[in-house]
DNA sequence: AGAAAAACTGACGTGTCAGTCAGTTCGTTA
DNA sequence: TAACGAACTGACTGACACGTCAGTTTTTCT
């Protein structure tokens, strides 16, 4: 938040540029080593030497450890919300429309995010801060997945009595169905996944 | 398991009968710990200080911290899959089954199961044996709702075409939902949360 | 009763890591 | 070009918690 607002000043200011970049620069890294390693084997020392640069350096932009790991939440949770917005923002038929924000919602790769997530319901469990992140993250979520659904009831195109309670529904399947694939591993792959969701898709607001 | 096997022996040998039952307070206290602080913030002296024994006992048996928390897991996964069991083997009509063992999933109280679970999703990230265990638990559990599912069909209480699929698709919308009242915090309540199950229900195995 | 084994204690060694700080480099400004 | 301050370094420290171990108590066995 930070760090975007300030990348986004005037380049003069090179002072304040690069230490927004800095930052910026290690919330990345951290989210890397917290999707490789877990939040709790997460050391400052892998993000210094994941860049080539001190603890000392982690320090001087992140007070403490807690703060580094929560903006680094709160970096990730944002890009995944402007990739979302603004793949909902696209104009496309509803069916389309629907069916592109639930792929991007979908694991993928080497499911980065999800991980991400996964870890921070962990720490939701005792922490404000995540329970608030992880909480509005989701809520946000599953506006815009209400927001797709409500566009194409008015259309004609679906048919759902109760967009918000689908929403819901559709997002609770997908998390369910995402831990079985990122922790479980395999259980279900993705065709399976798809399939199963394919079937409350057409049962939430009709078949195509 | 060895726990639950001595306990079973012949009361008349004492040594191993107090082993067993040390083992299972240990794991018992080490469980309660773990709902409550979290896996990364639980110390083996919490758990010998709730006992009012020595961290040196803990270890007397349990060789590591480790294996006492993979133990501690499998103790209440296995308590949780013989509540289940026990509950899916009363002789009920299929809907009447079918809403009890659902129930006996759902998060209740201080949701101490649940909280165990999300945290042993975050350690099935990096740890095989945490994965193996949170995995197995899922499947046996989703076992017992599409064995219950299909006695339903079988006696023709339930429409439904894939009972296994339907199962599926039932756990995962309920640990989504679990997520939701046990991380996030209030985003959905118990009653708000039966609801969104109960319209699933429907459209999984048709109405009452 | 006496020996042996099991259950248990609590102090200590050891490694780890977050956070500090005195000092260095480098770009900017006057 | 000289002064100034922001960005950065890396060695150090203090705390903490796992795991060990030598020794103590309790139970079992003969």
């Amino acid at each position: 938040m930070h760090a975007a607002d300030e990348a986004t000043d005037h380049v003069t200011e090179r002072h304040r540029a690069t230490v927004a970049r800095r930052r910026q620069e290690i919330l990345e890294a951290t989210c890397e080593i917290l999707s490789k390693r877990g939040l709790a084997a997460t050391r400052i020392a892998d993000v210094a030497r994941l860049l080539d640069i001190s603890t000392g350096l982690v320090h001087y932009h992140f007070a403490t450890k807690d703060e580094l790991l929560v903006e680094a939440f709160r970096y990730a949770a944002e890009a995944e919300l402007r990739a979302l917005r603004d793949l909902a923002a696209v104009d496309l038929p509803p069916r389309e429309r629907l069916e592109t924000v639930i792929a991007e919602f979908f694991p993928r790769g080497e499911f980065r995010s999800w991980r991400l997530w996964i870890e921070g319901w962990g720490e939701a469990l005792r922490s404000d801060r995540f329970r608030v992140m992880s909480r509005e993250l989701d809520e946000a979520w599953i506006g815009i997945l209400t927001d797709t659904i409500s566009e194409g009831v008015t259309s004609g195109d679906f048919t759902c009595a109760d967009p918000r309670g689908s929403a819901w529904r559709l997002s609770c399947l997908i998390e369910g169905l995402a831990i079985q694939q990122v922790a479980h591993g395999g259980t279900i792959d993705g065709t399976e996944m798809r399939l199963l969701v394919d079937v409350a898709l057409a049962a939430e607001v009709g078949s195509a």
